[in-house]
DNA sequence: CTGGGGAAGGGGCCC
DNA sequence: AGGGCCCCTTCCCCA
């Protein structure tokens, strides 16, 4: 069972509910949409305390609910107040409810709902075929309090488990395509697949980036998009050209506090202010000797420090 | 040669 | 997603 208490809800894998009592259709992809649908509008539920069966025992599978609908992929839903108080299988196999767990373990996203051994694995549990015509979860949801086994009359809707988009190293389905990028990306914390993160590359220069924002940016170093209107001189970012065109200007904001000097550039302010200090930013750490720059620092430890050069 | 100033590049974060 | 901003860094020039 995968727990995903540390991915942003809407970065969780989401499992569809549709109610209909249609037989499911395994060949048309699932809308994984988070916009409420409005036959699915949560504002119909009368109350919160859900009673979910889940019945593969005919041809079609279906969950059967006491409440009109949960839905959990629901944008304006509170996934603490709207769980549902209880699930019950039946008329599954032991192999269906380990099924049953994959889908709907990630399509409630509880951590406490606990995964039956798998079939065949050596610590089979208990034979809950058949509990009152129920199979209760062993362990159901936290701090919802009605745990009754006996589920009311069920209005059935059906389940549709194929997923639009679907991780193929690692199964996780994500209700958009860019979920998906973001988990083969970046790989949710939670996730168990060791996927390789993905980079991006600027095909001019090769250099490699882990977003494509990131690698956006870089690309207009080699773009140019702004451009001086005094003397043409391009550059990659707006305040590049503003700060460029206060050398034409003349324009310095930033001021010394120490003295009156004044820059058209903050860093070469701070860097500057540091001309005023005994013990400047950047120390040499063999002679103690400290300069106003990482640069001139640098030069020193290259050149000059008589303990590093020895 | 050294230190400082000017100009610019670029990553990251926030809105 | 894109813009604005912050911060750090680098390169070049000059006194």
């Amino acid at each position: 069972m995968e727990s995903y208490k540390s991915c942003p809800l809407k970065k969780r894998p989401v499992f569809y509910v549709e109610e209909s009592p249609a037989p499911v259709d395994f060949d048309q992809p699932q809308d994984l949409s988070l916009k409420r649908k409005a036959d699915h509008d949560i504002s119909t539920v009368p109350h919160k305390r859900n009673n979910f069966v889940l019945d593969l025992s005919s041809t079609s599978s279906t969950i059967s609910s006491t409440s009109p609908v949960y839905r959990p992929d629901s944008p304006d839903s509170s996934f603490e107040s709207e769980q549902p108080s209880n699930i019950h299988l039946r008329g599954l196999n032991q192999s269906e409810i380990f099924n049953f767990y994959q889908t709907a373990g990630s399509f409630f996203n509880y951590q406490h709902l606990t995964p039956p051994s798998s079939p065949g694995s050596s610590s089979e549990p208990e034979d809950l075929s058949v509990r009152n015509g129920f199979i209760p979860l062993p362990v159901l949801f936290h701090g919802f309090g009605d745990y009754s086994m006996e589920p009311e009359t069920p209005k059935i809707i059906k389940v549709k488990d194929t997923p639009r988009f679907k991780c193929e190293k690692c199964g996780k389905c994500y209700s958009t395509s860019t979920g998906l990028q973001k988990h083969e990306q970046f790989h949710c914390p939670a996730a168990d697949c060791n996927q390789v993160k993905k980079t991006f590359s600027c095909d001019k220069c090769d250099r490699t980036y882990n977003s494509m924002g990131a690698l956006k940016m870089h690309i207009r170093t080699h773009t140019l998009p702004c451009k001086c209107p005094i003397c043409g001189k391009a550059f990659s970012r707006p305040w590049l050209l503003q700060g460029h065109i206060r050398t034409h200007t003349g324009e310095k904001p930033f001021q010394c506090k120490q003295c009156d000097r004044a820059f058209a550039d903050r860093s070469n302010l701070r860097a500057h202010e540091q001309t005023h200090f005994d013990v400047k930013k950047y120390v040499c750490n063999l002679c103690d000797k400290s300069f106003s720059r990482m640069s001139l620092l640098n030069k020193h430890q290259a050149t000059n420090c008589q303990i590093c050069v020895v």
